[in-house]
DNA sequence: TTGTAGGCGTTATCAC
DNA sequence: GTGATAACGCCTACAA
């Protein structure tokens, strides 16, 4: 055989193939597709033909005219946060089984950027979209309901809402915590979230804390508050900030499990005892809870269930064999040693 | 206005926003694509027509016509492990300042799945790809040089490479850890890898170990091996496993952060002192690290940098700004205190 | 500055 | 079973 560049330096198409094998761009199209409606013998003159030049299918013609990419989008606020990373990863893997194949984003927390994402993840035809929290331009739901292009937002749950929800009521999940905090005594709390703003996660959580504060009769005005992004040092430093403050917090309610090791070690390199002279919760429950020391009390996330089932909706409702549905993924309190009496 | 759906459910295409407006779809064509190519006055009617049909471009049809999908597209092992993580965010915030949106896979290590992402990848129309790790079977670096795809290389480094690379030398980073190790009196020295099979970072971290051994007169042979998954449980499992052999190693040296933590956690657990009676050390150098009791002994990899640097030669690659070329991202060990004197 | 028209690589509807 | 051929939605010379 001489060489297979019949055609200069151009990437293969299907005409090529067509050409090659002896047949029709029909033919081929139909060998890549449902090969049993083509016979055996032309099935391996195609095949041949394939091979021989290094086809490689061009997805973006296939969707324009197939008007189907199998593809889904996701949008999450940061691969850098562990438990996002691993909820989509778990997310993919079940999408992945059924041959679909994942679209990725992540936000940085900036609602323009995602608009701007989500528009470009319908641009490119996904055919569903992932999303975190509800918090968003309600125009953007018109949008991704005029384009036709069903939505599962995850990490939170309302049966009521207008799309579909996977998730955990991040209200309650952090009252419970908040209960069982008070519950042991502490009355001077402090927290330590991300920034609200935008964030129904973080925002919902808040209220979850000023309402179990106040079913105990604290004044919730009590409660401080600071502020900070995800990373260990970050929750090292809002600690610091929450020392400044005149009343020393007898336990530091921390948003996520990263802030939370943070403090900690904080904590003890200012000399202070965790949890004899000041207490620290946390929330997912990662790995890192576990071999902290002390060992996080947190709030358990079965993060890998969250993106499983997610996939399993948004799946369900591109293929319209399922409507609009919401599963609640429950949470739980894991009591460890980092929260102790006050 | 009545409404705007003259178009029954279809979602909106150039052909109607130009009806709309009453220009042609070129004008709107430029429009979107080059605004100051048409005048002021027009620029406002389609841009009215634009927001009235909440028109979205369809990507595909674009890159069809424009033989450019402004995409590159990454596959990485897994996103379980924060460092390759993290490492694709710094990455797509790179592309993300050029306009340029990121596709992600992961391979999950199986270079099987991989393959057929690359092709998956390659059929999307990337006009760029990042891989992590040399090796793949040939044919795929053939594949993507016909198929006219740059790619760029990360994690390791190698200047005589065929293709770019952006990382730094495994070998001689695991070398200079373990030559530190011996010189501290280690003679009994165990590791804990990520199967090497197939996984050229580890193959090489595990070669810098025997060279490092070799070169101190240690029988390599005498190196204790267990494989493990990422994790910090894995990491535990692996170091139990190293403990029921005959001699008990004085010092663990492990594939990354992740898996040391697991091990120095269980061998606490089991009532050894670290590092007092067994030492151990990471890879990586993540935030992890620095809060482990005691903090770990390990070997910083710059990712952020590293997925930076990916972007640009990537970005210049796909330009053919740039042709070729390597950056090598420079490691170093950081003492801490869980390696300790034989 | 704007419009006309051909083409990008596939799929899908028909006939044959 | 297989082959023409018209979409699919957009871009881009080329004209006007």
């Amino acid at each position: 055989m001489m060489s297979n560049d019949e055609n200069n330096g151009r990437t293969p198409t299907l005409a090529d193939v067509a050409r090659l094998a002896g047949v029709s761009t029909a033919t081929v199209s139909r060998y890549l597709n449902s090969p049993d409606r083509v016979i055996e013998e032309t099935r391996k003159k195609v095949g041949n033909a394939v091979l021989e030049l290094g086809y490689a299918p061009n997805f973006n013609a296939r969707a324009l005219a197939a008007k189907r990419t199998n593809t889904i989008g996701a949008i999450i606020p940061t691969m850098e946060n562990a438990i996002f990373a691993r909820g989509l990863q778990a997310f993919q893997e079940e999408l992945g089984r059924s041959g679909i194949t994942l679209l990725v984003a992540s936000s940085s927390y900036q609602t323009e950027l995602e608009e701007e994402q989500i528009r470009t993840l319908v641009s490119r035809g996904a055919d569903g979209i992932l999303l975190i929290g509800f918090h968003r331009d309600p125009k953007i739901y018109e949008f991704l309901k005029r384009q036709n292009v069903p939505v599962v937002v995850a990490w939170v749950f309302d049966q009521n809402a207008k799309v579909s929800t996977v998730g955990f009521d991040n209200y309650e999940a952090m009252k419970a915590l908040a209960d069982k905090v008070i519950s042991m005594g502490h009355r001077r709390i402090a927290t330590i979230t991300a920034s609200p703003e935008g964030n129904d996660r973080a925002s919902e959580r808040l209220r979850g804390i000023r309402a179990s504060m106040t079913g105990a009769g604290i004044p919730e005005t009590e409660l401080s508050i600071v502020e900070a992004e995800y990373g260990i040092d970050e929750g090292g430093a809002a600690l610091e900030e929450l020392l400044r403050q005149s009343v020393r917090p007898s336990v530091v309610i921390c948003g996520n499990d990263v802030l939370a090791v943070g403090a900690i070690a904080k904590a003890q390199e200012l000399g202070l005892r965790v949890p004899e002279d000041i207490s620290v919760t946390g929330f997912d429950d990662i790995e890192i809870a576990k071999i902290s020391s002390p060992a996080l009390t947190t709030v358990h996330v079965p993060h890998r269930r969250m993106g499983k089932e997610a996939a399993n909706i948004l799946i369900g409702l591109v293929n319209a064999t399922q409507t609009q549905s919401s599963v609640l993924i429950e949470t739980s309190l894991v009591m460890r040693t980092s929260l102790g009496k006050a």
